[in-house]
DNA sequence: AACTATTTATAAGC
DNA sequence: TGCTTATAAATAGTT
């Protein structure tokens, strides 16, 4: 109902969305409102936008609450139950996962070792020594770019250093060959930058 | 909008207050759903007449229960009872936890570990390499301990062979006097047990 | 439940 | 966001 007659499907543009969103949802709730005074009705709505705004529209006197437990009486459905007996099950599932991980953890430290099998003691052995190996690797490529990094930057002001006596040179009408080496020096000199700008900060 | 205009309140003619309640509420329902395909919003929706009947809208995928805790998380009102809430935030805290732990793994074990800074390298480096020297100590103790308890077993064998000898020969009638001289082997050798009986099953 | 005159909601435009 | 208006949609009263 409007000026022209449109598809329900998502409004893909998202002023138009927001605004439809903003006026049909206070429709809704009008008419919520009238159905509970008209027809003696308990109503219970609740809009969430995608933005995760709430709107809730609850017929007097009831809060919603009451609303959910009047529900929960006619429909038979149990709904706090099962919500109750879902939080309990992912929560026992979570402290397992928690507790294997913890004692993992505690392996791989050298803690509470004393009850465990040679066997086991070489695996977790093994899982050190990769992990070792990889981490010294690593420790080892930062490094390296590290030290590449300086040097570069080194290069860097030896190259600024040549330019500037290169400049005082010309100034002072010097060799006027040197210009044209300053310049093949400089198209080259601007290439060199650090690698990793920030490297500094990461050791 | 019809033949008149009418009053919001309450339609004293039961006949008319029921056919308006069902025109409404399909009404309602439409455009509960409208609201929810057009503007990606979660819609909640529960009717429930004054006879008790239940009628209710809830936008896909979400079951009545999910909204409701959208709304719960939203909203900050306690939709829940305390218990529930207990449940939510310790699972909510085990998750947190479990989460940590998880990274802490993948970091041992040399994974993800592309945004690690150098400190943070040489932290894990040291853990591991902590780890790795409990984890070796115990498997030498474990190997001395196997060694031992080999060479034990073999001086047993090797007194249970002279026993035997002792018993031959004395059998014989041979020197009684070795007769004490084995009592006084066997006193000891009965001293000399295993340590670790089930060592073997240990290795 | 179907029909329809009328009211109401709202899409598009500003 | 808010106001306006042409039009679509909902529905009150009737059959």
């Amino acid at each position: 109902m409007g000026r022209g007659k449109i598809e329900i499907k998502r409004i893909e543009n998202s002023t138009n969305r927001h605004v439809t969103y903003s006026k049909r949802r206070n429709g809704l709730m009008k008419k919520a409102k009238e159905i509970a005074v008209l027809c003696d009705a308990h109503v219970s709505l609740v809009i969430i936008a995608s933005s995760g705004k709430i709107h809730e529209y609850c017929s007097h006197p009831n809060t919603l609450i009451n609303i959910m437990e009047k529900y929960h009486k006619h429909s038979g459905k149990k709904l706090w139950d099962a919500k109750h007996e879902n939080l309990s099950n992912e929560l026992d599932r979570i402290k397992k996962e928690n507790d294997s991980m913890q004692v993992e953890l505690r392996h791989i430290k050298g803690e509470d070792i004393t009850s465990l099998q040679y066997k086991e003691l070489m695996t977790i052995e093994e899982s050190l020594e990769n992990g070792l190996a990889i981490i010294r690797d690593k420790q080892e490529r930062i490094l390296m770019l590290a030290e590449e990094d300086k040097s570069l930057s080194y290069k860097l002001q030896q190259l600024e250093m040549a330019m500037e006596d290169n400049v005082r040179q010309m100034n002072n009408g010097y060799h006027p060959r040197a210009v044209r080496d300053y310049n093949t020096q400089m198209s080259f000199a601007f290439c060199v930058q650090p690698i990793q700008p920030n490297l500094q900060e990461r050791i």
